[in-house]
DNA sequence: TGAGTGACTGTAA
DNA sequence: CTTACAGCCACTC
């Protein structure tokens, strides 16, 4: 299993209506250091990968021109419950979800 | 095989 | 409080 089939399986346990940060998965798949590649691999996710429920750790929408719609990522966490204002997830303290640590 | 790169993060000024 | 800088690791050319 590479180092992107981890991220992937962790990105998809993110609830509906809540976020995480790319730190936060780079831990949850033992490489604490690797935030940047977790980003990298949120860049080739396939559709069940629910990359924009993943923020840096501002709650910034930091991946957001990555999405076809400038305004794309901001719409599915809307549409989700999330509300986001200026590139930025409100109550982000709040809606954070840690990811279980994988094994 | 080696250098370049990136949807980040934590620390310092 | 905001801005800067350096380390980080997996992947591509």
């Amino acid at each position: 299993m590479s180092f992107f089939d981890r991220v992937y399986k962790v990105a998809r346990q993110i609830p509906t209506g809540r976020v995480t940060s790319y730190g936060a998965i780079a831990k949850a798949v033992g490489s604490p250091q690797s935030a940047r590649m977790v980003g990298w691999a949120m860049n080739a996710s396939p559709e069940d990968v629910p990359a924009h429920r993943v923020v840096n750790r501002n709650g910034l929408l930091s991946g957001k021109s990555h999405f076809g719609d400038s305004n794309a990522m901001q719409n599915l966490l809307e549409a989700e419950g999330v509300i986001v204002k200026n590139n930025q997830v409100q109550d982000f303290e709040k809606l954070f979800w840690k990811p279980e640590i994988l094994s």
